[in-house]
RNA sequence: GAGCCAGUAGCUCAGCUGGUAGAGCAGCGGCCUUUUAAGCCGUUGGUCCCGGGUUCGAAUCCCGGCUGGCUCACCA
C-alpha cells in the first residue's frame, strides 16, 4: 500500500531535481574518521583539526548564507555549521533543499562556536541517502538544566509498529537496547569465563517439555509430522550433562501460546545453564556473583532503581522457604494443610481456585498474590512442594518438598533453578503424576518424554540448572515497566487494510 | 477474555450543550553569514478510525465494528 502524502511527492521531486543536477541522492559510501561523541570527548586534542562525520540531519536552521544543523549518528548528536562561502554556492543551494532525516556526510574542522557548543565547520559535504517520508522529529530545550521535549513521538501503537522511527527520534529508547545489549554480553563473558559451554538446542521439538505453558503448533511437510516450538530448552541441556559437557548454556528464544501484557510476550528470551556435579545452593552463589557482575558492568554499580525503589544486589540474598514466606506474609500455615484445606484457605483469601489446580499451585496462587509483589530487596525463594515442580530434584531432608529456587527482585521473579532430578525412576513418576494433572483439565502439566527419560537411564551427574529471563532482567535494569519497552518489536496484531 | 479510556493535518493537540475544522511544530515561497524550540513575512495541507442511524444539518448524539492504551484474571 502507497499512501499518497504531499510531503512525500515534494520529496520525490527534489530526488528528481537532485539527480538532473549530477547530485547522487543515494552514492555507495562515505569515509567517517569520527563519531560524533568522538568529536565532543577529544575536543583538546581535535581542536582545529579536520574530521570527517556523517549522519541523519535532526535539526537544522538557516540564516541566509549560512546555517547551522546537526546530525546524529549511534552515539548521539553534534551541531555543524555550514556557510555557502567554505562548502561553495553550488552545494550550500543543494545542502538547503535538504530535509530533516536525509543522511549526510560532512568534512570539516573541529571548532567551538561563539555559544560555545562543539561543532564541525564543514569545508565540504554531500548526500548520503534522501528520506522521503517526515520523520516525527520532536524539538527540545533546555530548561533550568532539564530537557523539555516538544511534540514528541508518542503514539505507542506506531512506536512499536515502526521501532525505527522510534529509535531515531526517542534516545532514550536506543539506550534501552544499548543495555539489553550490554547486559546479554556481560552475561555471556561471566558464564564463558566460568568454564561454561555456549550451545544450540533445537527450536523445534516433536515433544515440547521443560517448563508449563501451552506451546505453538506447526507442521513438517516432509515428516508430515507434528513439531512444537519450544518452551523451554531444559531437556535438550540436561542431555548435554548426559553426554559429558558439564557447564552448558545457551540463550534461548522460547515460545507460548499464552495471554500477553506488560511481563509477557508470546516469544521471549531466556538462558538456561547446567553444571554438573553441583547442587542449587551452589548455583544460589552464582546467581548472587553474575548479578552482581552484569550489574557493575552495566552500570558500574551494585545498586539499581527500579520503579521508585532502590535495590541492592550486593552480598549474600535473603533465602526464604516459600512455605515460610507464605505465613510471614499472610499469617497463615499451609504447611501441613492437604488440599481441601488449603482449598478452604485460599477461598478466605478471596482468590479464585479451579477444580484443576493441585495443592502446588494452589500455593503459588497465595505467593503470586500476597508475597512475590512484596519481595524488592533481592530474595530466593526456596524449597517449592514437589508436585509444581516435576524436573525438580526431592529436597535431601524433607521429600514433599524440592530443592528449588527463584530470584525476586522487585517484586517479581527473574529466574528459576533446581538441583536437577537425575533419578530416572522418580522423574518417570513425576511425569505420570503430571498427565494425571492433564487429565484433570491442567493444559499446562507437562508431557512424558520418552527419550528424556531415557537419557536419564544412561545416567545424569548430580546437576544444579538455571533459567534467567532477559527480558524481565533487562526490564529491571533499565526500570521499564513493559516487556514490550525492552523487545524491540514486540508482538502485535496484525495491521488490518481495507 | 472482562471493565474503563482514546482515535481530528506528517508530529503534539484544541474543537463545550449539533451549525459544516483550528493552533504550534514540520513542509512550501521569501529575508537573514554564530544559531540552538533560531527569528520575521506569506502559504499549502484533512475519508475528523470505519459503517449505519437520528436530524434540515453530525468531528460532536445513538448503535455496530476496527485499532490501541490502562486495569484485572492465567502463564516467565
Amino acid at each position: 500500500m502507497e499512501d499518497y502524502n504531499q510531503l512525500i511527492e515534494i520529496r520525490k521531486e527534489k530526488i528528481e531535481k537532485l539527480r538532473e543536477t549530477g547530485v547522487n541522492p543515494f552514492p555507495y559510501m562515505f569515509d567517517r574518521s569520527h563519531m560524533t561523541a568522538d568529536v565532543k570527548h577529544d575536543f583538546e586534542n581535535l581542536e582545529g583539526q579536520d574530521v570527517s562525520v556523517a549522519g541523519r540531519i535532526m535539526a537544522v536552521r538557516v540564516m541566509g548564507k549560512a546555517s547551522f544543523c546537526h546530525i546524529q549518528d549511534m552515539q548521539g548528536r553534534l551541531q555543524l555549521y555550514i556557510q555557502r562561502d567554505a562548502i561553495g554556492e553550488e552545494t550550500y543551494t543543494m545542502f538547503k533543499t535538504l530535509d530533516i532525516g536525509d543522511h549526510i556526510g560532512v568534512s570539516g574542522t573541529v571548532k567551538k562556536t561563539k555559544t560555545g557548543e562543539i561543532s564541525v565547520f564543514a569545508n565540504s559535504l554531500e548526500l548520503l541517502a534522501k528520506s522521503i517520508r517526515p520523520l516525527p522529529i520532536a524539538k527540545e530545550k533546555e530548561e533550568d538544566g532539564k530537557k523539555v521535549i516538544y511534540d514528541q513521538f508518542s503514539d505507542i501503537e506506531l512506536r512499536y509498529r515502526h521501532r525505527y522511527t522510534d529509535l531515531v527520534v526517542n534516545p532514550e529508547v536506543r539506550d534501552v537496547f544499548i543495555k539489553r545489549s550490554k547486559i546479554i554480553t556481560a552475561m555471556r563473558e561471566f558464564l564463558n569465563d566460568n568454564e561454561f559451554l555456549e550451545v544450540e538446542t533445537p527450536v523445534l521439538q516433536p515433544i515440547y517439555g521443560g517448563a508449563a505453558a501451552r506451546p505453538f503448533k506447526t507442521h513438517h511437510n516432509t515428516l508430515d509430522t507434528t513439531l512444537y516450538l519450544r518452551i523451554a530448552n531444559e531437556l535438550y541441556l540436561k542431555r548435554l550433562i548426559v553426554g559429558g559437557f558439564d557447564r552448558v548454556y545457551e540463550f534461548a528464544k522460547d515460545f507460548r501460546n499464552e495471554g500477553m501484557d506488560r511481563f509477557h510476550n508470546p516469544e521471549f528470551t531466556q538462558v538456561e545453564l547446567y553444571v554438573a556435579y553441583k547442587d542449587y545452593n551452589w548455583m544460589m552463589d552464582f546467581v548472587e556473583k553474575m548479578f552482581n557482575h552484569i550489574a557493575q558492568k552495566v552500570h558500574g554499580s551494585s545498586v539499581i532503581h527500579f520503579n521508585n525503589h532502590e535495590i541492592d544486589l550486593s552480598g549474600k540474598w535473603r533465602r526464604l522457604p516459600i512455605l515460610d514466606a507464605v505465613k510471614e506474609y499472610t499469617g497463615v500455615d499451609v504447611s501441613h494443610m492437604d488440599e481441601e484445606k488449603l482449598r478452604k484457605a485460599a477461598k478466605e483469601m478471596h482468590l479464585e481456585i479451579t477444580p484443576d489446580m493441585g495443592p502446588g499451585k494452589i500455593i503459588d496462587e497465595i505467593f503470586g498474590e500476597f508475597v512475590e509483589p512484596k519481595l524488592i530487596q533481592p530474595t530466593f525463594i526456596i524449597d517449592h512442594p514437589v508436585e509444581m515442580s516435576p524436573l525438580a530434584k526431592k529436597h535431601r531432608s524433607n521429600p514433599k518438598l524440592v530443592e528449588r529456587f527463584e530470584p525476586i527482585i522487585g517484586g517479581k521473579e527473574v529466574g528459576n533453578a533446581f538441583s536437577e532430578l537425575n533419578d530416572p525412576l522418580d522423574q518417570r513418576e513425576r511425569f505420570m503424576a503430571q498427565m494425571d494433572l492433564k487429565n484433570r483439565g491442567d493444559e499446562e502439566a507437562q508431557v512424558l518424554d520418552e527419550d528424556f527419560l531415557h537419557a536419564l537411564e544412561i545416567g545424569m551427574p548430580p546437576t544444579a540448572g538455571l533459567g534467567v529471563g532477559i527480558d524481565r532482567l533487562t526490564m529491571l535494569l533499565t526500570n521499564q515497566s513493559s516487556i514490550r519497552d525492552v523487545i524491540f518489536f514486540p508482538q502485535m496484531r496484525p495491521e488490518k487494510h481495507s
